[in-house]
DNA sequence: ACGCTACGCTACGGTAGCGTAGCGTTAGTT
DNA sequence: AACTAACGCTACGCTACCGTAGCGTAGCGT
């Protein structure tokens, strides 16, 4: 399931080039705009104007906004990359660092506030902003898998809570309480987590 | 610091009812809507039907819609009571229960994915959400506060650290998740917490 | 009982966004 | 070169919401 659920019979050649280049366009400023003006002011005339593509010809594409923003969010499917040194900390501290980076950079955490709203109400939403963060969530769980296996965390070890307690205060710094993430307080999150774990 | 930062003459008596009686319930229907219809949905005209009173009054008092939200969230700071038996490992259970269930059921919770965003574009806002959920943090460090007087947690305990770990997850699985955080899973988190900061 | 004031109501003018229709033009396809 | 499909553009009709004005009514204080 590389980017879509949808059928379109787009596969990827025999596909008349103005459509692709028509819907790059849209969705690259859908998100664009999501990160920038939120929910609320990402508006289909809004994406018309910024995507230089002409608004019937996005009622072409896609029935409504709904549908558009659900497609846009596809396109932000980017698991981090799993470092794999030996050092589990080091591991860890890193993976977490670029966690936070991407928390205040990347376009997807930009859109995540503005999407949470209409994940409370909209049930595709939901599950669609489960995945994105699911996605994050499993890179943590197979490293600290890959540590059990080798014997570094015990048998036991909760790998599912553990991934809760190193990244769940990164999300809720960022969505809620606003402070920065610093390397010092990631640290010594990493540090509690595994202490709390490996003995 | 009750319920209000600004100033408006009201203080208790010596007020015409009639204002009173058109604010109180202004606010309440603000809360209400914030929590079913989220932001978007919260506009002055669905204020003033849900509430009674006219739209036009609503403007004798507020500004703006801004402003009203502004306002209607001050209603909302209710600290959770601070258990304190003995039992720093059952008191955390008790409250972080306590919290998950708000965190379902209360109207600050609905209300919170609806503020979300809009305190991505609004400081007050922001500051608002910050203090919200500050409060809810305060009553866990106090709590652990009360342990390390105690001798119950080390001297060095990372007190913000461990409110962190405690309450964070339960925020996460509310707002992105979407996971219910049944007592198994609170248990299994205050445990694991403690542990790696007891010994 | 009287004056003051908050209130409700209706009616605005203005803006913004939704989603659609029709038509001419452009860019692919064959 | 001819056909076809996608596109851009303009112009809609519709709805929702903003914030304001004016006027009559009802409730409060004294």
């Amino acid at each position: 399931m590389a980017t879509n659920g949808r059928r379109q019979g787009t596969d990827d050649t025999s596909v008349d080039p103005r459509i692709q280049r028509s819907r790059a366009a849209v969705l690259e400023a859908t998100v664009a705009l999501l990160a920038e003006l939120g929910w609320a002011g990402t508006t289909v005339e809004a994406v018309a104007e910024r995507s230089g593509v002409a608004k019937t010809t996005i009622y072409r594409h896609w029935r409504s906004r709904d549908q558009l923003v659900l497609d846009a969010l596809d396109g932000l499917l980017t698991p981090p990359a799993i470092e794999a040194t030996g050092d589990l900390y080091a591991d860890l501290v890193t993976m977490a660092c670029a966690l936070a980076d991407a928390l205040e950079q990347s376009a997807w955490s930009r859109v995540l506030p503005a999407v949470t709203e209409g994940a409370e109400r909209n049930q595709q939403l939901a599950t669609r902003i489960a995945e994105l963060t699911g996605v994050v969530r499993v890179s943590f769980t197979r490293r600290l898998g890959a540590a059990r296996d080798a014997g570094t965390l015990p048998a036991g070890a909760d790998l599912g809570l553990m991934t809760h307690l190193l990244i769940d205060p990164l999300f809720v710094r960022r969505l809620l309480t606003r402070e920065r993430s610093t390397t010092r307080f990631i640290e010594a999150l990493v540090d509690g987590v595994l202490r709390s774990f490996s003995s």
